[in-house]
DNA sequence: TCCATTCTCTGACTTTAGTCAGATTCTTTG
DNA sequence: CAAAGAATCTGACTAAAGTCAGAGAATGGA
């Protein structure tokens, strides 16, 4: 990698950290510790789970407990068993809380509008649409890609936002009953692969394998979350796709699209698919394409 | 402020917290608390006063003794009185801390690369001149101005900078022997002031003013250090001196400039200086503006 | 020279953050 | 319904970070 943009990474992280340090260091100003500020705020108006909380904010779950009762003890929140599953806590803010979160929000803009005061307001847009631009991409960064069961709840997840988008855009429409392409037991070893990509634990996008024969397999159910989109997040599956199709011993690798997805074209063929004859029977395929994987 | 620019500033800060913290606790891959390591590398290959590790770190003196003399007992740094004052101590880095240090440096390098690494070369590109952008107006943003005696080192730097700068550029050169036009005392409380711009300790810019006669200022030295430029450091600068002319009385500003100073000229128009008749006999000074001050 | 001031050091603390090994409670599965 | 597994809780720790008061050296100015 480019030396002088690791500088610029560096200089970054260096000012950044400074501006940003000291808003972190504001929020004791409510005589609170850190750690139970942070756990206030994100337990927020809306209440959240113990392990949601403990995934967000990386907690001991030991520790978590103690802040937990901590807050409650200051009658900032009530935990209570969770429905259906009474294992799973719930913790919500009490009305007390609710003014204590609203104040430490109110903090949070005041010292983030702080950063922007001393700038004059062309500079200050400037700014904004920067870091606008860093958080976006600095985001998909931190997308993590990896294999997933498809029978998973998030893989699910993905798949039906898949789906309904597919009825959406076809001009047909499209129904999941009627694609008989795809199995869940055909995208999992030793057959296939569903892989999942996550940002910040959320599922945000997916992409699949398929066994055609032992030289071939089948680029199945590519798909990117509408608000990760623009991001290169496709082109990412796609290419980790091909790294595990090679894993796995295909030569070869097909898919087939619809007409309505013109900018899954442009990946592919970007990608170096080129377009090929009709080789399977999928209804709602209007084109097909073909890789030759190196190595 | 505008609701929506407070609200990306304040996802700026989540996203980004998260990703430089990450880098922070790598910090800890090395055995050695986080407290101990930031102070060996703001240490550095070239050492620092404790005085000044003091206040760049924010440390309480005797925690920051106890850190020292933990990082010399480990051998990577000593610690010697500073001269000419020996109760200034001054700590520098041994070879096996220079060793140490390069091994942080490294590491900061590994993960400024590492966030970069997931995202194509043009996404890469543009998070990078992202990150240039918001690190350059965070730090104009950080840039604090206020009052100081002309006659303390920093001051007499800028003074300095910003005479040297004259020689330089004005068509016959600059001698500040030759102007007698303000000196100190006439830059301090009663009869003037001298402003001074820092950016996280360091001066950065300056600006004074003088006395004429009870209902007339005069702003003289308004200075950026140049790689503060294109910030609006000037204007800001400007607008304070403004402000404290109105403080202490004055209804009218005037100033002189040399005509080699094109950016001044445009500075003062914009902030709504009228071009007048020459009002003083500094032979320095080709063109004459003032302003009547509102309020 | 003496005295106030500046700077650092030391000892004695406290608070915060975090870890880890069971114990407890609830749910799911055979 | 028993057993295994999941989620949380409790108690007993440790390490890191930070605070504060007073002591001691060095300096600058009267």
């Amino acid at each position: 990698m480019d030396t002088r943009e690791i500088a610029q990474v560096r200089r970054f992280n260096r000012v950044v950290t400074q501006a940003v340090g000291a808003l972190d260091q504001s929020y004791l100003e409510r005589g609170r510790p850190l750690g139970e500020a942070r756990l206030l705020f994100e337990i927020g108006a809306d209440g959240a789970e113990a392990r949601a909380l403990r995934a967000r904010l990386g907690l001991d779950a030991g520790y978590l407990s103690r802040l937990l009762r901590s807050l409650e003890a200051q009658g900032l929140i009530e935990v209570v068993p969770g429905r259906p599953d009474a294992r799973r806590r719930r913790a919500s803010a009490t009305t007390t809380g609710r003014a204590e979160i609203a104040a430490y929000d109110a903090l949070s803009d005041r010292l983030a509008a702080s950063l922007l005061a001393p700038l004059d307001p062309a500079r200050r847009a400037r700014l904004v649409a920067a870091m606008g631009e860093v958080e976006r991409l600095l985001s998909a960064a931190a997308v993590e890609i990896a294999p997933e069961p498809p029978a998973s709840a998030e893989a699910q997840w993905c798949l039906g936002s898949y789906f309904r988008e597919l009825a959406d855009r076809f001009e047909g429409g499209f129904d999941p009953a009627a694609d008989r392409s795809a199995p869940a037991a055909d995208l999992a070893p030793p057959n296939g692969l569903f892989i999942l990509a996550r940002l910040g634990g959320e599922p945000v996008g997916c992409g699949a394998l398929k066994r055609i024969d032992d030289a071939t397999g089948e680029i199945k159910r590519v798909w990117t979350a509408p608000p990760a989109r623009g991001l290169g997040l496709a082109r990412r599956i796609l290419d980790r796709l091909e790294a595990e199709a090679g894993r796995m011993g295909f030569a070869v690798l097909r898919l087939d699209t619809n007409k309505a997805l013109t900018e899954a074209h442009a990946l592919y063929l970007k990608a170096g698919y080129r377009e090929i004859g009709r080789f399977n029977d999928n209804p709602y395929a209007h084109r097909w394409f073909e890789k030759r994987l190196a190595g």
